[in-house]
DNA sequence: GTGAAAGCGCTAACAA
DNA sequence: TTGTTAGCGCTTTCAC
């Protein structure tokens, strides 16, 4: 593969328009306090030359990098299973690129990364970083927080930075209420026996989302809870279960669309008839799942595109409403919760 | 958000371990020509400082970046929806990271965003590229090859380069031999009516599994061909069409899960057994829909992630076996075709 | 083997 | 408003 040929330079355009090098960075950097004429000549010697501004040299002395990490911390294969990610990098992507930034992509495997990601993020080599902490126990957030990067984490950490600090911002989807929705929406129907099968209970997601049953349901039969973690096979397993422990249910509430598949299967073996039956609501609204089963899933619909916009809007907010000497306050409220909507389709 | 504090430099290495700042940039890059003792006293000070080396300075005169920039431009949201890119960029990242690189991400959203990509590649932000190229009349690729970045595509572009000049580098999975295998398979259950549901015909993907079909069954009724779009919704929509035309049908081969899935359904729909009535082959062996569906899928594996890692492999090979003057010649194949392999499930 | 010094390309005071 | 100048932190000849 061939050298890239060497690019033209500021002192090149400085030359060609017949300036000082000083004003042409000033063109290429709005343009302000260039008076027309000038800038003009200037503008048009970028454009021959087709000039490219280097960002190495500018961030060696603007120590700005227009450059944001996206931390994918995920030791499961899982993740991948689902559009989520792909979506919120999506959003992600789109706010960060209407403000000129590029998007670092941190993925890790397991521990043995999170040295690395740390030591990248405390190299400041990035201005911010925005976080997708998973799991409970997972001590990425804290090695983090040590670099002393700008993060917005995707999701409700479940650390809350006790006493005067501030909480970490994050951008969550109203989990909760998504959950009583579902669970109302079930209860409407006339349906008296609602089981509810867990995700996994290390991330708070999944904790909200049996919050948000237990809001609704209050102390009902505790045998209409099973645990399980966000997939299709852990659904089925928890169905099976369920049968033999409860033969009346009437009602599941699945903590996501992976999991409402696993039970619509289990249904299907049985004999049983979805909704006549026993309705089923899901959570996520990942389409290929929901739209596409059989019979096409009522669930909660989260805006995760929206969230990953949101993230780099409030990333990049921060950073530029705060001019350095930090004199600003953080937000009051650190953490967005987005809304949820209930999506219905045949499955109850 | 609080501005990161100065991080330690060269300089300060260099005077806590009494030695030069060229001494301690020896050390930092490998620590050749440096003896010993010396060469550990100025580990220790980089340890006890916390230094991480500033990339911006040393791109400056390196002219090297560390980083290559993945290029994904797809304006359908639809690639979302299957974990394809996910797993690609699985393998990408560990190859990246297993080098020291970074991972720029690139996502354009239509036309307009091509400037902007072809503007940042052509910037030597990125010591290459890693593009993937879904549409036959992608103009991305052609601006890419005028920028003049190293690069390798994912999936085979349509253009060959003729003449002298060295076709461009790819990877790709062996689309017509998988097709080939599955249809084989087909015909070997003593099946005679295969029939076809082709991928988006724009995609250098589907007119190779059309081929590979068509290398198998020769000049087959070519009613038993229909142009689909990889979507579960298309597959439907061509199913129902293929069982009004050629009722008698007794296998189908689609061009990949999702279009398998829209088939399976209206083979249910219609009452038809699968595969006792109708034997069903998908391509991509993406695990939450062909292991999930019902029956579960017989289809042709790639490896994705493989293919991404073999990506980032050759870009960075190539990168470093060219010390710059570029007299090493291109390798001789340009494209690296990985294996497909039949994953025998229920449903062929 | 080690150090001194010259820039890489840019921005940001400061002068004019 | 425009130009001059001094670095940003690093690598890399070139002497020693």
């Amino acid at each position: 593969m061939t050298e890239a040929v060497s690019r033209p330079t500021l002192e090149a355009v400085a030359a060609r328009a017949g300036v000082s090098r000083a004003t042409v960075s000033r063109v290429v950097n709005g343009g302000d306090g260039v008076r027309e004429p000038l800038a003009e000549r200037v503008r048009r010697a970028v454009e021959e030359l087709g000039y490219v501004p280097n960002q190495a040299a500018r961030s060696l002395v603007t120590k700005r990098h227009d450059a944001v990490a996206v931390v994918i911390a995920e030791p499961e294969a899982r993740v991948f299973a689902d559009p989520f990610f792909a979506l919120q990098l999506r959003g992600i992507s789109k706010e960060l690129t209407a403000h000129d930034n590029q998007l670092v992509l941190l993925l890790t495997e397991g521990r043995a990364d999170h040295a690395r990601v740390a030591r990248y993020l405390a190299g400041g080599h990035v201005d911010g970083a925005l976080v997708f902490s998973l799991h409970l126990d997972d001590p990425l957030p804290g090695l983090i927080r040590k670099a002393g990067v700008p993060t917005v984490f995707g999701g409700r950490p479940d650390w809350s930075d006790g006493d005067g600090a501030p909480g970490p911002v994050y951008v969550d989807s109203d989990n909760r209420g998504g959950a009583r929705a579902a669970v109302r929406h079930l209860a409407g129907l006339g349906r008296t026996r609602i089981a509810h099968i867990t995700g996994a209970l290390d991330q708070t997601s999944a904790v909200d989302r049996l919050d948000g049953y237990r809001d609704v349901m209050g102390d009902a039969d505790p045998r209409l809870v099973l645990e399980s973690d966000f997939t299709a096979g852990g659904g089925e397993q928890a169905m099976r279960e369920l049968l033999d422990r409860c033969p009346d249910v009437d009602a599941v509430f699945a903590a996501n669309d992976l999991t409402a598949l696993g039970v619509l299967r289990v249904l299907r073996e049985r004999g049983l008839r979805v909704p006549e039956d026993v309705a089923v609501i899901g959570f996520d609204d990942v389409l290929p799942v929901a739209e596409e089963c059989d019979p096409p899933l009522t669930t909660v619909r989260q805006d995760i595109e929206e969230m990953g916009r949101l993230m780099a809007r409030l990333l990049l907010g921060g950073r530029t409403e705060d001019g350095g000497a930090g004199e600003r306050p953080e937000p009051a409220a650190p953490g967005v919760v987005l809304p949820t909507t209930l999506i219905r389709r045949a499955s109850a």
